[in-house]
DNA sequence: CTGAAAGCGCTAACAG
DNA sequence: CTGTTAGCGCTTTCAG
């Protein structure tokens, strides 16, 4: 049915071998030879097939994706970037939603590995229980793992540096003035401190007048931020500045802060972190650290495409990306 | 190196096509014979080569999505119910962003053809030449349009109902009584009104007090809308509500009255379209117009499976789904 | 520079 | 129920 590689060798009365030759590399084969074989697969509007091809190098020119859920504006910005140093070398990127459930990545691991993807990018391994992770480590293709530098030394990583946020955050709201401060993030993580609460909270602690501040455990989203901003405020009133674990999170604290009547940054600072887009749409406009999604994305896939090329080669890397603090205005000095 | 059928068909005793039976339909084969063959592919850690099976059976399992960009939320809601749909026939995504620019694009569709993708979902055909859509049209797998459906009767469609949205959006003015409406929207498209346009347009017309509603032309982005916003008020102060084309302008008109001292929804009422999860978060919550973004990308995907399936019968379908008034607190009575 | 031939890993008749 | 065989469309030695 579809044109194949041998149409195109019949047709220009050459060897199938040659119209691949011609096709591919390009040298050791006559230049008119080429000619002409590019000339009739043009004509006959040709299509390699990259599967039959893919079947004997052993490469699919193709990677997989595997994120929590796309609709989460910071994947999209990774998936971006992910997709765009994919193309740059032509591949293509599968996408997977995993919502973070170790069932589902699984799934989508066994899947993409079926389809021989020559690499995958994921969010999260946390989820998984260690045996999942060594079959993952031993899969055979090479892994990278997004914002997971501790959790595991088999795979390479590619992270923003999320303690340096934490400073910048703490520094931001001391040269403010504040000396009442809040932060408010996720679930907690078994006893340890993620990297961006311990720069926050070392740097306050080291200040010249330390301030101690309080840290409240909730969920990473809106409502779980705008319920914890009330219980905070219920229970702290003394707090004048907050900084928020993510920009979502944010937004949570300033509904909460409407509600109750409070004013940013008049009556309350806020400082969130990831710099997604909405943040300066909302208002005020965040203050918030930003993190170089896209390029976390791009230089996740740039790794991914080394370590595919390097076969042998299986020490995982890591790299460590910049953050930056964008003023806006939600934060104020304290009056 | 990696594990192969031929390796289980050895290790069990039996011949390869044995072992392919067994993992493939189950029937037509001894259940004995069946569980060592399991067994052994269990042991050894065994993984289907896809792609080799792709080859022999033409299928690859796998759709394309093509958007313009997957960080409009609008995209990335509709991206993972296409994944979802995917999923649920255990099929993957391939994510293509185009920026609707046609080389882009054609390259993309070029690159998945090549991978023999099942089918291609897109968002815009509409910036390509009649040259390539007739290409794009012959390329021998089932297209389906996204949100594109005058444009081409060559292709499946799946689409919001965009004009009963519009006609909501005008009622929903009309009934809180205002008299001094206006649209904003994205470029002229050479004349035709977008049905989202006419819909409101003809209602307000219709109405049994007529009014004639302004109609201005930008771009389908939050500083156009901004801009536009800005233009329309110096005109015509006497405008009491406005009807934005999509929520991201919507915030850009949400700005723009704010830098005036203009308040919503006292001073003007606002409404948009596409009820994107931050319409919620922002202030005043936004009353928009619902599209089900999901359940498009998810019905999208439904259809290109089915038309997979059934390679003869190449009648383009098409199919729209509902939109809803979603209230929240942007619009107020005209007093 | 070009052709012949083997084979990537799997499925699908066709026999038995 | 199971084995044999012939490819799917392409790349890649190996000869010539």
């Amino acid at each position: 049915m579809a044109i194949t590689i041998k149409d195109v060798a019949r047709e220009s009365g050459v060897n199938i071998s040659t119209v691949s030759r011609a096709l591919n590399n390009g040298y050791g084969v006559n230049p008119q030879t080429r000619e002409l074989v590019l000339n009739v697969a043009n004509r006959l509007n040709y299509r390699p097939n990259r599967v039959a091809r893919g079947l004997v190098t052993g490469r699919s020119h193709s990677f997989a994706l595997i994120v929590s859920d796309i609709r989460n504006p910071f994947f999209a910005e990774v998936a971006r970037g992910a997709a765009d140093a994919a193309r740059s070398d032509k591949c293509d990127l599968v996408l997977c939603n995993s919502d973070l459930d170790p069932i589902r990545q699984m799934e989508y691991v066994k899947s993409v590995l079926e389809k021989r993807v020559d690499g995958i990018l994921m969010n999260s391994v946390a989820a998984l229980n260690p045996e999942e992770q060594r079959q993952l480590a031993e899969c055979g293709v090479p892994i990278v793992l997004l914002n997971r530098s501790a959790s595991n030394r088999a795979f390479s990583t590619v992270t923003a540096d999320n303690e340096a946020g934490g400073v910048l955050a703490a520094q931001h709201l001391l040269k403010l003035g504040h000396r009442h401060i809040a932060h408010l993030t996720g679930p907690r993580q078994h006893g340890n401190m993620t990297d961006r609460t311990r720069g926050f909270v070392q740097t306050l602690l080291a200040a010249p007048e330390p301030v101690n501040p309080v840290v409240l455990y909730g969920a990473f989203n809106y409502e779980g931020c705008r319920d914890l901003t009330n219980k905070l405020l219920d229970h702290h009133p003394e707090i004048t500045a907050i900084f928020a674990a993510n920009d979502v999170m944010a937004f949570g604290t300033v509904r909460a802060a409407m509600d109750r009547g409070l004013r940013i940054p008049d009556d309350l600072s806020l400082i969130g972190f990831d710099n997604i887009e909405f943040s300066s749409v909302i208002h005020p406009p965040l203050t918030t650290i930003h993190q170089p999604k896209y390029e976390m994305g791009y230089a996740a896939v740039e790794m991914l495409m080394g370590l595919a090329k390097e076969k042998n080669n299986r020490t995982p890397e890591s790299r460590v990306l910049g953050v930056e603090l964008i003023e806006r205005q939600s934060c104020a000095e304290r009056h």
